[in-house]
DNA sequence: CGCCTATGTGAATCTAGAATCACATCGAGG
DNA sequence: CCTCGATGTGATTCTAGATTCACATAGGCG
């Protein structure tokens, strides 16, 4: 065959975005090098030019979505206040967790968390990393009286990170019958009114 | 070899023991028929006279922790105020999922839940069956008006299910260093607060 | 006691998929 | 134009683990 022979950095894209794409449909176990190669135009043992093998293609599809979770908390640097920039993390967040089903799923399935040691660390660092932009941000509402100040801001970034959470897995165990937009706006509600510093 | 005989009924119980006790410490994935066997005093093929294969020993640990999970609904139903009675159902799950490190990652585990279309639905049954009894038990506290009634109680359960989610993922992504009970004592606190009624 | 069947065993089979290797060829740089 | 290293290919090897099967035997039952 004559596939047209490409940078090796543009090939280890191609191959971490098919890895992804795929994820979206298969979980963690079920994908194989097979796989990503014939959606890249490849024969499997091509793959070996570009990563060192299976483990290394996971390692980077790790990295890439750790990128993507730092951007998001990036992108709503532009809004002032406290609540709306955490209303707007949230929606975010769900419209991402929507469109890129692999996300959630993949992030915390055993085969990347469990098997590998440095790999659990790099997950846990990218969700310590998540968890404290959200932390931040709430300690902002705080300092300007928007949040109430007698919960720890690390509990309510948790309890915030877990109204996606949770809606993922409802999400996936029904398929795709539960709503998770509209589980989020209802959640997002009850959230605002229970950490809102009261109005004097 | 001399290995005792036993009833098939008998060796099923050990069977699905064994593999939720490895499940502690391997993930699904690398749960073989030859693990279980050897923790069980058997050879491989074995298991092959008390299941169809490994599917069906899969699906019988996920029968197992339904039951376990019900029975946990069950045991706190002498508990006659809302609020006390979802403290101890938290505390419970807890102990239960520091105890039975398995359980919230097999349940969740792409493997059980992702292959096999029967199997999420049944997970999905577990998880709204244990769901929907939470949400019970916080309609009885809306309508004693011991919980604030403005907030949909499904919405309510799912937040409290999130504290244990949420913190059985840190916990294992961290390798035990995150402190769950202290966590969860902290978020009940915050969920106490920002669930109960308004007292007049 | 002796039979018969449910259990248990060990060897053999089968498969998927990762990894390796020798060979082919594209295409950038001289 | 030529060459050489980077890419791509197909065949091959290797392994783990599930499953099957023919054979062995424990132990309940007549």
């Amino acid at each position: 065959m004559s596939t047209q022979k490409l940078d090796s950095q543009i090939r280890r894209r191609q191959i971490v975005k098919a890895a992804i794409e795929l994820l979206g449909t298969c979980d963690v176990g079920e994908l194989s090098l097979a796989m990503i190669a014939r959606r890249v135009g490849l024969v499997p043992s091509a793959i070996y030019r570009h990563f060192e093998g299976r483990e290394a293609v996971l390692d980077a599809v790790l990295d890439s979505i750790g990128d993507r979770l730092r951007e998001n908390l990036r992108l709503v640097e532009q809004e002032p206040e406290a609540l709306p920039r955490l209303k707007s993390l949230l929606m975010m967040h769900v419209r991402f967790v929507r469109e890129n089903q692999a996300i959630p799923r993949t992030i915390f399935s055993d085969e990347i968390v469990s098997r590998n040691p440095g790999r659990r660390r790099k997950v846990y660092q990218i969700i310590q990393s998540y968890l404290q932009g959200v932390a931040a941000i709430i300690q902002d509402g705080q300092a300007a009286e928007k949040i109430r100040a007698d919960v720890d801001s690390t509990t309510i970034a948790m309890q915030f990170l877990g109204i996606v959470q949770s809606g993922a897995i409802l999400r996936h165990l029904s398929d795709g019958e539960f709503d998770i937009a509209r589980y989020a706006r209802r959640a997002w509600e009850h959230f605002r009114n229970s950490t809102a510093a009261e109005s004097p």
